[in-house]
DNA sequence: GGTTGTCTACCATCTGATAGGTAGACAACG
DNA sequence: CGTTGTCTACCTATCAGATGGTAGACAACC
C-alpha cells in the first residue's frame, strides 16, 4: 500500500464508483480502504471532479487493453465479438458492480464535466471496437456497422442495470441468451 | 400548491429522481419547489426511504395506468407494442430525465430495502405487460414470452441511459429503431 | 377539543476542501 | 564530509455547507 499510494486510490476508487456511483465516492472511506488520509487523496487529486475524471480515464485505458487482448487472443472478429459480454459479466460476479460508464451515465445531471467527457469517451471506444468486428465478421455492412454496434452496446448496459438490481448474475446470462436468440448478438 | 401538498411531494421529487436518483433526492430542494418547508414533507413522509418508497410506488402506478390506457387505446396488442418505447422516450424529451427504476437499479446498493422492492415490482409490472402484448401478437410463443419481454426491457433501460449520456432523444431515437432492424422490437 | 398540517428553530453527522506542519529522499555547494 | 535547500508524500486539525431528522409552538378545521 505504501507502494504507489496514486495507483491504489484509483484501484479503490474505480471498484467504489462501479459500485456506488460517483455521488457514492467519498475520500474518507476511500482514505481508510487504501490506508491513509483523506488529505492525501487531496494532494494527489485536488478536487474530486478530478479524481472522478481520473477514474473515468483510467477505467477506460483498462477497458480498451482487455479488449485489445480479447481480440489479439481470438481467432477472429466473430469469436471477438461472441465474448464481448464477458467483460462486463465479470464486474457483476465479483460484488455486482457494473460498467462505470453506464453507471455515470445515469448520474449524467451531478457529473463535473471532465468526468462526462471520459464517460462519452469510453462509449465511443466501446463502440469503435464493437464496429470493426461488426464488419471484420461479417455481420453488417461496412456503413451500418456503427448503428449496429451502438444498439449492441445499449442493450448489454440494460441487461447490466436489470441483473443488478436482482443481484443475479444469471439474469445477466438469460438476458444476452435472449439477444442471441433475437438475433441481437452473434 | 395549498390543495393538496402531498400530492405535489410525490409529484416533484418522482420529477427530481428521474434527473438526479434516490442520492439525488433531498428535502430542502424539494420543499423549496412545492413551497413548503423540509419539516412538512418529514411530517408525511417521516424518513427518506419512506419517501423513496412511496415515490418508487406512485412511479409504478402511473406507469401502469399509462400503459394499460395504451392498450386500451390501440386496436390490437402489435400496435401497442410499437407504441412502447414512446413511454420512455417522453421522460428523455422533459429533461432528459429516465425511467425511475432503472435509476435506481444502478443505485441498487445504496437502496433501502423497501425502495429496491418497489423497483423490483415496477420491472415485474412492465415484464408482465410486455410479454402478455407479446403472446397476444403471436410475435412469441406463450412460454417464451417472459425472457423476451425481460430482453426488451432490458434493451429499452440501455437504450435511455446511452441517450442520457449525450442527453440526446436522437440517439434514444436511433437505437430503438436499430432494435427494430434487428428483430428485436416489433 | 382534538386532529391535521405547517411552521420555526435546532441538532448531529457527513462531505469536500484547506492550512500548516513534518519526516525523509535527494542533490548542490562549500 | 557536512550543511543547506528543495521536493514529495504524507499528516493533524479544522472549516463551511449540506443533509436527514426532531421538538415544540401555532393556527385552522371538524
Amino acid at each position: 500500500m505504501n507502494a504507489n499510494a496514486k495507483e491504489a486510490i484509483l484501484a479503490a476508487a474505480k471498484r467504489a464508483a462501479q459500485a456506488r456511483g460517483y455521488g457514492g465516492l467519498n475520500f474518507r472511506d476511500l482514505a481508510a480502504e487504501v490506508g491513509i488520509k483523506s488529505a492525501s487523496i487531496h494532494y494527489h487529486f485536488p478536487t474530486k471532479a478530478d479524481l472522478g475524471a481520473a477514474v473515468a480515464r483510467r477505467y477506460r485505458e483498462d477497458a480498451m487493453a482487455a479488449l485489445d487482448a480479447l481480440r489479439a487472443e481470438a481467432p477472429d472478429a466473430l469469436a471477438a465479438l461472441r465474448r464481448y459480454p464477458e467483460t462486463f459479466r465479470h464486474a457483476l460476479l465479483a460484488g455486482n458492480r457494473m460498467c462505470l460508464a453506464s453507471f455515470l451515465a445515469a448520474e449524467h445531471d451531478d457529473l463535473p464535466e471532465p468526468v462526462l467527457r471520459e464517460v462519452l469517451a469510453f462509449m465511443e471506444a466501446n463502440v469503435a471496437w464493437l464496429a470493426r468486428q461488426l464488419a471484420e465478421a461479417g455481420i453488417t455492412a461496412e456503413e451500418q456497422a456503427e448503428p449496429r454496434a451502438r444498439a449492441v452496446m445499449a442493450a448489454i448496459a440494460g441487461a447490466q442495470l436489470m441483473a443488478r438490481s436482482r443481484a443475479d448474475v444469471g439474469a445477466y446470462d438469460a438476458l444476452i441468451a435472449g439477444y442471441r436468440q433475437a438475433g441481437m448478438l452473434p
